[in-house]
DNA sequence: TTGTCCTATACTGCTTTGTACCTC
DNA sequence: TGAGGTACTTTGCAGTATAGGACA
């Protein structure tokens, strides 16, 4: 390692000397450590001492610095490899242990102080420029050196450089240090506390979140399937018509009355008519669950499955057939979503156009926070269905419909297994039947005093329930070309703002709220009923990727109507209007990232409010900023990455602290915070700051060129006037030969260890030297294709000539000496070939040093059959046709560059060999050498 | 008890124009 | 001798989202 770069490397603390200057400081150092005994470590672990201090330098010595510990008292942690060196030279006794020092004793009893160099270096360095005590560096180091008698510098690593010397000659520091400490002399005991776990929040990582957002689109999808069957299922007509059977024939009349025409005055009647419809209903259906709920992820654990399954059937129907949903009706109970479902059914029955309206209730992708799911789960007694419905119900009522209700003890406890074979045993009900139909007729009497009884029993229950519910309906109203809600469950009429469960319910959460059509089709109508979209809503959903892949919009694409009808686009805006007009937040952090309004405390670093107009409203005096005001800015660099140029006179309307990745920018900060000076900042732009890049033009064809002799070209946009960029590389080479003006092109940057590196891409000349470019470019690749190509040709022919003389070297050797002692051997036979299995002769397989020169020859007949032909020295060994699998070829993908591939009557080749298809005959031209070949064992020709 | 804000933590992605040395 | 290729460099860091806790 030169003295040069060793100074270049102890630079890196000292980044203001040139390096002319740390050569001579480094001198300086080693001539003033001469009357110092030192043992210093370079990185081969052999110590050297300060006699052989010039070659230590030239030697990259990964020395540290060493100076006497005074009061060392806390562990210190080596990371650095040059220690571990060090070690190796020293008994692995730790006697004391500094915050950033250590002490090692010697076998022979001497000890050494370790402490990183540079905050030694840093410490001095600082304090001595801060007090002003010499601005000189050869001063400082001399103060150095009176504070710490031995030292050295010599960095490989910012942290890790050590140094070793023999602390002999600081004696007096050591006996104090001694005095104060007594210092064993062997093993010692090192007790660590235990440290305090403590329990910190804890986000969770990509892969986890990625898991989670499946699961929780996974999920999505089967409740979109459920409400899809379930909506299907309320058109059915035969439920439909146990429904109408049910309906008292006044209200039926109302409805007709209702459906007449279409204005106010009939939407008012209907209106009407729907209300009655709702209280009928809820008088007649008895809820006895309180339907699909929502969980959290973590209640999704392992060994939890049968808990849940068990819970969700006590929580919600499961309704396995259509024929349990038609028995639901006709006797009228079921959970909340299954009243909603039927009451669907029984609006499309009275031929009013109903949708079924789902607040899906996926699991979230989200933490829930610590026990939230439990400890905040309603503890109202609207949803505690166990003390409401099971214990509370009539008996006569159950009588009545020939019902056993949940937790009606020791009885009840069969219910379910009861329950499931009555449900499978009327999944074959056929409610067509004379005897079904008087039931129902029995079950339409007696519904007003079951329902009475049952009401009173529910009366706090879920019967009265006053949750929002996960299901219910919308139906159309012409007249006012809008969609009213209806629950049945609470008997409500367009309160849309009622479907809303409260923010902290946690079994009821609306992200998701779709409306299924009568036809089947899909539609999100979650804006209608969420209050806070912008505000919490939107945030619960799958999010919008950065490159604006919207997963559930797509999602929902494959279920929306393919044509769009009018009520389709009048629903539309009006959504839209529900939501640029959704109601300011009432808390602070409401506003971070919401999509109509924003405050200035929430603006990012790139970001500023433009223009301050008009203040739409106060929050605990912060003005309220519409967020379109919100504009993103950029530095002057950053906008021409983007083809664009600061205007001039335009001034920053934001400094913010650079960003500092670079080494070089590193360096600059270094050396401002060095000297107490402000860290350099960014001037930021506003878009409407820029204009479109205007390059410079050509003028006799003189490229112009920005200061570090490039072009830029990060978008076509940015060409020269009167240029071309011809994007590709080495073409440069032609331009310089043809003396042709050109800029290398630089499309972007390359940020690799933390270094920035101009990608660049081709070239930038005037455009009437590009024809001519062009065309020396493609003669010049032709011609660099033909040069490769004759390279090869000339190494695949050494190649073989190589292999023909080393058999024949070896054919001679056989001949002159193996064969002789061979006297069985017919003549003109050789068992090297033939004489032994599939041919696998030692020679010609063994284990020679020249076994690799046993090429292949694939050959192409006239016949067009490829046929492999092994040659050794004069001889050709044809193997079967296109079977490759008795061959001994697998090597032959290892060695494909060494193939010939001769083509008949290719004799452009010099010695090629030409396979000769009616003779069966291969002869190698220009040798004189003809083969003859039958029957697949080998000739020579004599 | 609830809503809001602050703090700690983990993740994401921004950064924006070399050079010494070796081989051919 | 010059062109071209390669290795070195480093163990970031600021901004942002979010969970958890404190507090009104």
């Amino acid at each position: 390692m030169s003295l040069r770069r060793s100074a270049r490397i102890a630079n890196k603390n000292k980044p203001n000397e040139s390096v002319e200057q740390l050569v001579e400081t480094s001198k300086r150092k080693v001539k003033s450590k001469k009357s110092i005994e030192i043992t210093a470590v370079p990185p081969s672990g052999k110590s050297t001492s300060i006699d052989n201090i010039n070659n230590f330098v030239e030697e990259e010595m990964t020395g540290v610095l060493i100076t006497p510990v005074e009061t060392p008292a806390e562990t210190f942690i080596d990371k650095g490899k040059t220690k571990d060196n060090f070690l190796s030279l020293v008994d692995n006794t730790s006697i004391n242990k500094g915050k950033s020092k250590e002490i090692f004793q010697h076998s022979d009893g001497s000890k050494s102080i370790f402490e990183p160099i540079d905050s030694f270096w840093l410490r001095k360095r600082k304090s001595a420029i801060k007090h002003n005590e010499s601005s000189d560096i050869e001063s400082l180091e001399n103060q150095e050196f009176q504070d710490n008698p031995v030292h050295y510098i010599n960095e490989d690593n910012d942290s890790d450089d050590w140094e070793e010397i023999d602390l002999s000659t600081c004696q007096d520091q050591l006996d104090d240090l001694s005095e104060s400490k007594p210092l064993p002399n062997k093993t010692i005991q090192i007790t660590f506390e235990k440290p305090k776990i403590q329990y910190k929040a804890r986000g969770i990582t990509k892969i986890e979140r990625a898991i989670r957002q499946n699961v929780h689109k996974a999920h999505l999808l089967a409740l979109l399937s459920h409400g899809m069957i379930r909506n299907k299922w309320c058109n059915d007509e035969m439920t439909q018509a146990i429904a109408l059977s049910l309906i008292e024939y006044d209200l039926q009349a109302l409805f007709d009355k209702a459906l007449v025409k279409v204005d106010v005055k009939h939407a008012n009647i209907l209106i009407i008519a729907l209300q009655d419809l709702c209280k009928w209903w809820k008088n007649y259906f008895v809820i006895t669950k309180p339907g699909i709920r929502n969980r959290a992820y973590h209640e999704f654990g392992e060994n939890n499955e049968g808990k849940i399954a068990e819970d969700d059937e006590s929580f919600s129907d499961c309704l396995t057939s259509i024929n349990v949903f038609r028995r639901s009706i006709s006797v009228g109970e079921g959970s909340r979503d299954t009243s909603a479902q039927l009451f669907v059914a029984v609006l499309r029955s009275l031929g009013i156009p109903a949708r079924l309206v789902c607040s899906l209730q996926a699991v979230s992708f989200k933490l829930a926070r610590k026990n939230e799911a439990y400890t905040t789960r309603k503890k109202d007694n609207d949803l505690d269905y166990k003390g409401s419905t099971s214990s509370s119900m009539n008996e006569e009522a159950q009588r009545t419909l020939g019902l056993g209700k949940y937790k009606l003890g020791a009885k009840g406890k069969n219910r379910s297994s009861s329950k499931s074979k009555r449900e499978q045993s009327d999944d074959d009900d056929d409610y067509s039947s004379p005897s079904k139909q008087s039931r129902v007729d029995r079950l339409r009497k007696s519904s007003s005093v079951l329902k009475n009884s049952l009401k009173k029993d529910n009366s706090n229950g879920l019967q009265n329930s006053n949750a929002p519910p996960i299901f219910w309906c919308e139906v159309y109203f012409a007249a006012y070309k809008k969609w009213f809600c209806i629950d049945p469950v609470r008997a409500l009429v367009n309160s849309p703002q009622a479907m809303e469960p409260a923010s902290n319910d946690m079994d009821n959460v609306m992200a998701y709220v779709v409306a299924f059509e009568q036809d089947g089709y899909i539609k999100d109508v979650t804006r209608r009923y969420a209050s806070q979209w912008g505000a919490r809503t939107r945030k619960l959903r799958v999010p919008v990727t950065k490159d604006g892949y919207d997963w559930w919009h797509e999602t929902l694409s494959y279920f929306a109507r393919p044509y769009e009808r009018k009520q389709d686009n009048e629903e539309d805006a009006h959504l839209h209007k529900l939501e640029v007009s959704e109601r300011m937040p009432t808390s602070i952090s409401a506003f971070h990232n919401h999509p109509l309004y924003a405050l200035e405390r929430h603006l990012k670093k790139f970001e500023i409010i433009h223009p301050k107009q008009p203040i739409i409203g106060n929050i605990r005096g912060e003005p309220i900023y519409p967020r379109k005001n919100v504009k993103q800015l950029h530095t002057a660099e950053t906008w021409l990455r983007e083809g664009r140029q600061v205007m001039i006179g335009e001034q920053p309307l934001k400094h913010v602290k650079s960003r500092i990745y670079t080494l070089a920018k590193r360096r600059a900060a270094n050396m401002a915070s060095l000297y107490d000076e402000e860290p350099p900042e960014s001037g930021l732009y506003g878009e409407w700051q820029t204009e479109e890049y205007i390059p410079e033009p050509i003028i006799d064809g003189k490229v112009p060129r920005n200061s570090y002799g490039n072009v830029n070209m990060f978008k076509e946009s940015m060409c020269p006037i009167g240029g071309v960029h011809i994007p590709i590389n080495g073409i440069g080479k032609i331009a310089k030969k043809f003396g042709v003006d050109y800029g290398d092109a630089v499309v972007g940057f390359d940020f690799q260890a933390r270094r920035c590196v101009p990608v660049i891409h081709g070239i930038v000349v005037a455009k009437e030297h590009e024809t001519m470019l062009l065309e020396a470019w493609h003669e010049y690749a032709s011609h660099v294709e033909a040069m490769n190509d004759a390279k090869r040709e000339r190494e695949v022919l050494t190649r073989w000539r190589r292999l023909i003389m080393g058999v024949q070297v070896r054919m001679r050797l056989y001949n002159d000496y193996v064969k002789q002692d061979s006297s069985d051997m017919e003549e003109g036979e050789s068992e090297f070939y033939h004489g032994e299995s599939e041919g696998e002769s030692e020679l010609y397989h063994g284990d020679t040093e020249e076994e690799d020169n046993n090429y292949l020859v694939n050959v192409v007949n006239k016949s067009g059959s490829n046929e492999l032909h092994e040659t050794i020295g004069e001889k050709t060994i044809i193997e079967s046709n296109n079977d490759k699998s008795n061959t001994n070829f697998s090597d032959n993908m290892d060695i494909e560059d060494d193939f010939v591939r001769i083509e008949e009557n290719d004799t452009s080749t010099e010695g090629s060999i030409t396979w000769d298809d009616k003779d069966e005959e291969m002869y190698t031209e220009d040798k004189n050498e003809d083969i003859n070949i039958e029957g697949g064992f080998i000739r020579e020709k004599e």
